[in-house]
DNA sequence: GTCGAAAATGAATCGCAGC
DNA sequence: CGCTGCGATTCATTTTCGA
């Protein structure tokens, strides 16, 4: 994966580069519609009172805390919208974003994903299995973050790795709440001085499960507070092309020297498993034209409680119902709708088989499976 | 503790009652500075759409209450910022409030909160050990509420016995993630035909957390979206006086008869809570997540006869097989079952080490178990 | 009555290709 | 765009049912 583009000219795509500027201006400068992910990891600088541009002179005092207060949080709602405008506009129309945040700034945040027209899809809870204790004894111990996962529009068609997900997780489907470490060790980045380049550099487990999760190989990821480049540096193990957006010099020569020596994992690491969804449709008949059913044999229901014929059509009749395998056993069931596959059974020496197992057999001679 | 007023004549606080009616109207007939802490479980605007049915096709039974329902995130945001404002002024200047929500409502509820001058003190999260799953594999698992901690304004001499938290934590200071059961057994209301009387019924458990957190005997607890009595019920075990306010009359009387059999500080009662702990599982994906194995990677089994390769999602594939730790282990031997940890080693500087001593490591650091 | 199997259930924004 | 119909999808607990 080297540094490129996609498409030539005027359109350019940067690839795997860290832009350096203002987020809100570099995004708005590149071509609409062309990134499928954004992770972003906003600052949340409220209540920042010199920051503020007051317009009159008025000296603060008492009665105006109010009044500062809500000049802060106005000024950073309008810095949200901004980005979170940007953003979007750089989306594809199925694309997604993440967005990180603590109660400082995540509620402000998640309402103006909203406001934006965002559909929040979850929200996830990184627990930090060893976070900073509270060291006054007047809080809780702050033991997690909260992230956002929101597609562009509702009903658009979001990426979810849900078989591969669910493998990281063992076997069970993964939840909104996260349990991963904090940012320590050989992967936190230093400076010269031995200090951590970035006050709140993100672990790489946090990315690996997001871009896992939400990305497919190719995917173009966009991180506008690219900070020391976590999201790039996942990005490129898992084969994802990046984008970097971060205005600090300092942060952007850190980020460069770490994803120098970042290797891609190779093509078999990278082959997640994936959901039936995403394998080829076998339609019932093929089972009769292939001769592996023969019409006029009977199928028996999973319950055993019905038994139909197989019609030269693919069609089941029996019970007073014909139709479809589906069609069939949903009627018999009452219910909404069945799937006919693992519904009915057929019999070979004198065992009871699922029909699904023949659709498994003429996937496995189609060569292309997934998983 | 019985019903009472505290103050007599036009400023009279009616104690250990419900009252009826809209809860902004009632809270503005009430003297204001009279309260200690408010606890809030407000309509979320779920905004469901069609039907959900489980795999096995039975139909889910959603909040589909006509009191969930709003016209659009500014008429949610309207009624928001009238209660808030209602139960802002009833606070006492050192009291303190909290909200609990789901995504579909928190993030406007907590900017609400800042907008309004209270001040967050936390955001608490509420992990559940047995939420419902996602049905679809469309997202990830809504396994968490949210709950906003804050005080009614910024230096406020809040109540928190953080002491009372830590021994309720077996010694350990109490971080802002809480797992606990859903409302269910028991402990489930239910009406006279046998199903739920409350959709959204809380369990005491978190209750009893945050009242000996953040309140002392003898406090006034208001609860303006009272329902079932969750937050009475609880503070009367626990010698505070409530204020209940619920507009619903069938929720009314389902509270007043529970109320009535509750017995302050029953000490069997609370010590149910402490349940027994068992050793977290580690998703073997963790190990990639977190880097102490990487994708590409390869196994050798402890037999040394197979060698298998890392995948990014935490499957492991060689020898024509593909799946979890456990399944390629059991396959390759021809058993029924294999302990993928103690069956799979992997090497560091030339020696064959077994991957649950990573697994091990990950425990240990965890050190404050999740459940 | 007892034990094990089967059913029920919980704050849920829960398809999608193909015509 | 809307409609039709295939067919993918669940975890922890409690409660009920049946032998």
């Amino acid at each position: 994966m080297d540094t490129m583009t996609k498409k030539k000219g005027a359109d350019a795509l940067p690839l795997n580069r860290i832009l350096a500027g203002d987020c809100i201006e570099v995004m708005n400068s590149l071509p609409e519609g062309s990134v499928d992910l954004i992770f972003a990891d906003p600052p949340y600088n409220l209540q920042l009172k010199g920051d503020l541009h007051r317009p009159d002179n008025s000296k603060v005092d008492a009665v105006d805390d109010a009044w500062d207060r809500f000049a802060s949080f106005e000024t950073y709602d309008r810095f949200t919208e901004a980005w979170l405008k940007a953003a979007r506009r750089l989306l594809k129309p199925n694309g997604a974003i993440w967005v990180i945040g603590s109660y400082h700034n995540i509620f402000r945040v998640g309402a103006a994903l909203q406001n934006e027209g965002f559909w929040i899809l979850n929200d996830v809870v990184w627990r930090k299995s060893n976070p900073m204790p509270n060291f006054r004894g007047k809080r809780f111990t702050n033991a997690h973050e909260t992230m956002i996962w929101a597609s562009r529009d509702e009903g658009a068609k979001y990426t979810f790795n849900y078989e591969a997900l669910k493998s990281l997780n063992e076997g069970i489907q993964m939840r909104s709440d996260w349990v991963l470490p904090i940012c320590t060790g050989h992967e936190r980045l230093k400076d010269d001085k031995g200090d951590k380049a970035h006050p709140t550099q993100k672990p790489e487990g946090l990315l690996h499960r997001v871009l896992v999760g939400s990305t497919n190989p190719g995917d173009v990821v966009l991180d506008p507070f690219f900070g020391t480049g976590t999201t790039g540096a996942v990005a490129k193990m898992l084969g994802r092309d990046f984008i970097g957006i971060e205005r600090d010099a300092g942060y952007r020569a850190v980020a460069e020297k770490r994803l120098e020596n970042i290797r891609k994992y190779d093509r078999e690491a990278l082959q997640v498993s994936t959901s039936k969804r995403a394998e080829p449709r076998v339609p019932f008949g093929q089972l009769i034209e292939r001769g592996m059913l023969r019409p006029g044999e009977e199928l028996t229901s999973m319950n055993k409680r019905y038994k139909v014929k197989i019609r030269a059509d693919g069609t089941l009749v029996g019970n007073d119902v014909k139709g479809s395998i589906h069609q069939v056993g949903a009627h018999l069931e009452g219910a909404p709708s069945c799937n006919g596959w693992t519904y009915w059974c057929f019999k070979r020496e004198g065992k009871t088989i699922p029909i699904d197992v023949l659709r498994q057999q003429i996937r496995a001679e189609m060569g292309d499976r997934p998983n």
